[in-house]
DNA sequence: ATACATGCAAATTGTTTGCGGGCAG
DNA sequence: CTGCCCGCAAACAATTTGCATGTAT
């Protein structure tokens, strides 16, 4: 892959990130360096940094796709439906029965991804605060 | 809810479909009973019907909305990515570690999904029999 | 009768593509 | 130099919305 200079840029950001990004997101903070960088080139770009491994992508339930560094070590998704908040955890449940599985469906399973919803500590303080009505 | 033409044919296909279907999918086999149904209508009755809980909405990773039968036994879904075909599997690891996840996180879970992908036994066969040239 | 649903067409939103010029190797 | 890559604008695809009409209650 041809090291250019919105490539670097954008591989710095997806590494860097905390939680999966969306393109727009991804494109925002790009701007921040090179303002000029088009929303066309991020999506080329993730394109191909998927084809090479160089990040996953994900979609949560708003259906947009977004994008993380790839190499993590396996985990999943944790998502907080009041502020949008998402966050990586580390656990996962399906190895121990993944043969299980396989020997029930007659699958050969490639590859899992498991989301959990909820309220993140902020907000499930928020909404008890609100209605005890003592912040 | 007012319980149009429209909404029983809608509200049949969902209940009858053997797994999760797009607003297309469920359009074009509405056309069967009612070719006049416009996608609009689909749309804005799968929206009411989620709010209702009639309904649960599924993404895999194409990013398509699909919707399936509310009310079913708690379950997840596998994916063959060589034919599409989509599965029910009633098995949920999940349940048992949730508390442990809440703690951990300090998030209230309220949601979850699990998406399974790999090949079916049919395709599984066809990649086999391709290789080996034993069909 | 009235409020809510519908069909149609147009608007939005997220993503992809075609093209002419630009830059990394 | 040369082929891949970029920015821009236009094309697409999925979904949403506005409006005039139709229909379940």
């Amino acid at each position: 892959m041809r090291m250019t200079r919105q490539r670097k840029v954008l591989l710095e950001i997806i590494n860097q990130a905390a939680s999966p990004l969306s393109a727009e997101e991804i494109m925002l903070q790009a701007h921040q360096q090179d303002p000029s960088l088009a929303l066309s080139t991020v999506y080329r770009n993730l394109e191909k940094m998927l084809e090479l491994g160089l990040c996953q992508q994900i979609r949560f339930q708003d259906g947009l796709a977004r994008f993380e560094q790839a190499g993590l070590v396996h985990h999943h998704h944790l998502v907080c439906t009041a502020c949008g908040r998402r966050e990586a955890v580390p656990i996962c449940p399906l190895h121990q029965i993944q043969q299980q599985l396989e020997a029930a469906s007659g699958y050969k399973i490639t590859y899992h991804e498991i989301n959990l919803y909820g309220l993140c500590p902020d907000c499930l303080k928020k909404q008890v605060s609100e209605q005890t009505g003592h912040p």
